[in-house]
DNA sequence: CCGCGAAGATTGCGGCAGCATTACGGGGGA
DNA sequence: TCCCCCGTAATGCTGCCGCAATCTTCGCGG
């Protein structure tokens, strides 16, 4: 997948787009409308995020040129003007989705999700894989009817995985399983986890393996 | 327009209500999820408000019920939770927007408008070729339901042939869905990718071949 | 039908980023 | 007080991926 992103601060342009890179997707960086246009016109975008503020001008009088040309790519708004007021103004020149910052990647990616339609994920109430099966709203998980009880944050990496067993979760997706963005994470906690956690699935016999797709995410799949 | 309401606040209920029929909109209200099932069966509604907090259980749960019958109205979450992390929840189980409360109606008014504006599936979510399902947002692969797990430059290219599967795509596409502008590419590493690619799907039975054009780009189709 | 050049295919190599594992220690709960 | 969770960091390793060399295929013109 590939974006515009329409910034002027450089440093959160960088870190958004490092960010998103995890996720896959690839971010063309412009920080004026002007360009901005020029790229939309050379490249196919699957979406755009655009601030407000721009050294050039507002950024919501970019929405209705894109449209003009008979563009129907999804924008994003992105912008410390969250008033709810000028949400409505934003919505109303043809954005898809406004979005206030500050604001975690993992919602603006939800929100991406969204607006590319993406179909539901069917919640299912119990997930078996291998010999076990977990609860992962209740977050509780068995081995052969027998409970296994896991260390908190292993269960949510754990559930995480269940939930998409046999499809990659990306690691972004679990670092955001497993904390809140009060919690930052400077450091391999989250490889800890998937590492202890392997291990306690082998000891328990559950029949199941954590795969690592280098560069994506991990997946849950019967061994 | 005509609305489904889905809230057990009585008081905010019949506010909203009379708000939006100010804007020529019909409310259906109920405060029971299983009376709103029941509610979408008779009726076609334009769009689903809905509360996260009801009676009878979790609101959330009702998208992914709501989808299985094979509808795609738009839902919108209303809801007190407005932490950053439950509204990746709400999206991700197949919301189309996520409001939290208290909010100005014409706030609502205008992500209604958002909302109802978007195109139907810009992008698929789940792509079949031969016996392969790609889910290009979450870059997993499967081949006849068993994962198969790529690298991580492979899975862009074939993300991006796969979305325009039997068209050819440009060479200059492929590169653009692979690469961003920083990192320059000096070689044959598309190339490269490819072959790689092309003896992965084929040990992997993936029953598709990747065609070349000449001078043009590449292509993918069954076999 | 043949020959030639350009584009593509394939493969080994090496650097290095990303991952796995484990030990250590702080901190919180019983 | 003891135990276990869990974040941190050091260490070693794996395999991705860019590169380039070599071989193959394609298409065109004569």
């Amino acid at each position: 997948m590939r974006l515009l992103l329409i910034e002027d601060e450089r440093e959160l342009a960088d870190a958004l787009s490092r960010a998103l890179s995890k996720h896959g997707i690839v971010t063309d960086h412009t920080t004026h409308l002007a360009d901005a246009f020029e790229l939309t016109r050379q490249n196919s975008y699957d979406a755009i995020l655009l601030d407000r503020r721009l050294p050039d001008g507002e950024g919501l009088t970019f929405i209705p040129m894109l449209r003009r040309t008979g563009t129907d790519t999804p924008v994003i708004v992105l912008t410390a003007r969250n008033e709810p007021l000028e949400r409505v103004e934003g919505l109303d020149v043809g954005a898809d989705d406004y979005l206030g910052k500050p604001f975690l990647v993992d919602e603006l990616m939800a929100r991406l999700r969204a607006v590319l339609r993406r179909p539901p994920s069917l919640t299912e109430l119990q997930i078996t894989v291998g010999r076990m099966v977990i609860d992962p709203l209740h977050l509780s998980v068995t081995v052969e009817s027998t409970p296994l009880d896991l260390p908190r944050r292993e269960l949510l990496v754990l559930a995480a995985l269940a939930k998409r067993k046999d499809k990659t979760v990306l690691r972004s997706t679990l670092e955001a399983a497993v904390y809140n963005y009060e919690e930052e994470i400077q450091s391999n906690a989250l490889d800890a986890h998937i590492s202890r956690l392997r291990k306690r699935l082998l000891d328990a016999g559950a029949g199941v393996a954590v795969h690592n797709i280098r560069g994506v995410g991990y997946l849950l799949k019967e061994e």
